[in-house]
DNA sequence: ACCGACGGGACCTCCCGTTGTT
DNA sequence: AACAACGGGAGGTCCCGTCGGT
């Protein structure tokens, strides 16, 4: 690992908390200096603009929320488990957040949305990726006997998400994880009595 | 109604689409200029700041998703009834949007939540009235015998509002309206199996 | 004439001067700042971009050239006494400047040849204008029966303008109007012996 | 020739492209490393800044048309053909190039007449040294009884340069060679009829 | 009530040159 | 001898807000 290497990681861990606060429009390059401690010459020299910085930074950022997720489901081996246990990882971004300023992904997404075409492209594809865990959890449930055969798992993954990311949202805003909370325990309830066999 | 009042509300509603589709933080006064038609000084006999009108543009964005969820209750008599109408109501942000950029509260709620204090207090006071809508129903329709007794209606409110904000936001997202009728489906069922007496 | 009018005039004076000094691209808002005693947003309000009011610049220079050229023809009646005040306007570009820099049109020739398509175009259509009085003025020499018949009026504007635009270059180069008077000496004999009848 | 003077040679001719194509201030050290395929550090340890590479280049470009001007007088033997040919190697700033961007001590006179004065002294100097060689054959010429003996040389400098200068800005200006031809068969014709006995 | 003109500053980007390292 | 990393700052653009005029 060359010195260039760990200064670009070190600017984009910096990066992820300033632009996951502020967002990402409303950041400057300034904060990314404050942040990392370096001049603007040490941060262009690791990345070409702004919008390079801020891509790799939501890379970074949603890296970890997808793969806190597929350590989640790993750590069980049941179906019903897996489910339980990859809704409640949705807890740490209140709790035990690896940056602050809430979920990236939904950040990135309302940001984005009607704004920003290219950044969209980038948190369709993450979405996109969180939401084929799901399905393919539940799928696998159902050949597996531990989910009901009727259920549709595109449309669970959907449930899934929208709840908790607003169960995020919703706590963020109030600066209460009770609103999250509620969402597990409802997802929870949820796979009890309409998922599990 | 002078002519002034009228300019003031032409600002605001052009603004309401400036800032929800672009964001508050990244939507600057010449974007308001070119959407309005007028100058500078046009803008600012009305408005001493941008923060003034973003408020201004935040408080007449959720005054009407508040205006059209307290019009749904009100044209259902049954506590089960309204709730599913309250909820039918966020379809519009996706499908017969009344602006362009999504949810006005779901976007203010996620710029605002770690960046701007005071814009998230006014964003917190819109909730919580979103929420007391939704509790005043379930409460009414536990007193009415239309809803179980046992619910608690501060977690339906919770519930509620994350899923249809969390479908708005996968919708806005996608551009594709399948997200939020899944949200829909899910709390209509859940409302019927769970809620309904 | 409005006060912004007045403003934007002003702007081009003093850009002329510093543009053919310094050159269009070592040439700096900055500079242009100090000559004009505007802030950024004074002369923004006008131009829309650097290259907007280098171009304003160049026309506005180039304009006196091909003016003082068309002033010179107007006050001779014979074509040969035409093409020699002609001629002896590139003096002034030595003695008796408009502005500071020497022939904006040569300055912007050598500056934009290689290096700027757009600006290029400008300056060719400048030197079609200074070409085309050269041509018109010989052409009808010939009507005239001023002019030798088997002249040609193309290489005629050629040679003139390369031997009178190199001499500036050298007196700028030098500070000594001797070369510019050589190159007038040159073709006003050059007009003599080989053009007039 | 170690592989240092090696380096620095290659460096030499590739910033002559780029400093005589774009132009001296325009150049960023920048275009230099895309063009030699060096980093800053590479080019740096062979000149201690940007100003010293420009002279260098400088002086390399304008080596390369005093050589050129010189090999054409050293391939006649009469004072007449020696001009002629001289004249004629003028052509190769349009037709065959030895750099890019035109003629080299042309475009410097131009960029640094009013601009920087160090740079003016270099180019002046090359200037002088380009007026001499035409001021020695002219004057051999007459000693020699090839040339009229009431010819001044230092005139004939000024108006071979100055046309030839103007006629190479032209070509470059409308990538067209007409115009450096026009001034060749002008100056070739002045030779033989009012400088030759 | 609205426009036009301007100040002053923040922002992103790029640039020159230095230093440590290989 | 060359690279990689960085500092410090200039440059062009845009932005917010003010003020005089109309």
């Amino acid at each position: 690992v060359t010195k260039g290497e760990q200064t670009r990681e070190d600017i984009i861990l910096k990066a992820v908390d300033v632009f996951n606060t502020k967002g990402y429009a409303a950041s400057s390059i300034s904060d990314i200096m404050a942040a990392t401690g370096l001049q603007k010459g040490g941060i262009y020299n690791h990345f070409s603009s702004k919008e390079e910085l801020s891509l790799a930074a939501f890379e970074h950022a949603s890296g970890i929320v997808g793969q806190r997720m597929t350590d989640a489901i790993r750590s069980e081996s049941n179906a019903v488990a897996k489910l339980v246990a990859l809704i409640t990882t949705f807890r740490m971004h209140v709790e035990n957040p690896p940056f602050r300023g809430g979920c990236a992904v939904l950040n990135a997404a309302v940001e984005s949305d009607y704004a920003n075409p290219e950044f969209r492209e980038h948190v369709c594809k993450v979405m996109d990726e969180l939401r084929s865990l799901i399905i393919y959890v539940v799928n696998e449930g159902i050949k597996r006997r531990q989910i009901k055969p009727s259920v549709n798992s595109d449309y669970c993954a959907t449930v899934f998400i929208a709840t908790m990311e607003g169960g995020v949202m919703l706590s963020s805003l109030y600066r209460d994880s009770m609103y999250i909370d509620y969402s597990i325990h409802h997802l929870t309830e949820y796979i009890q009595t309409q998922l599990a066999l």
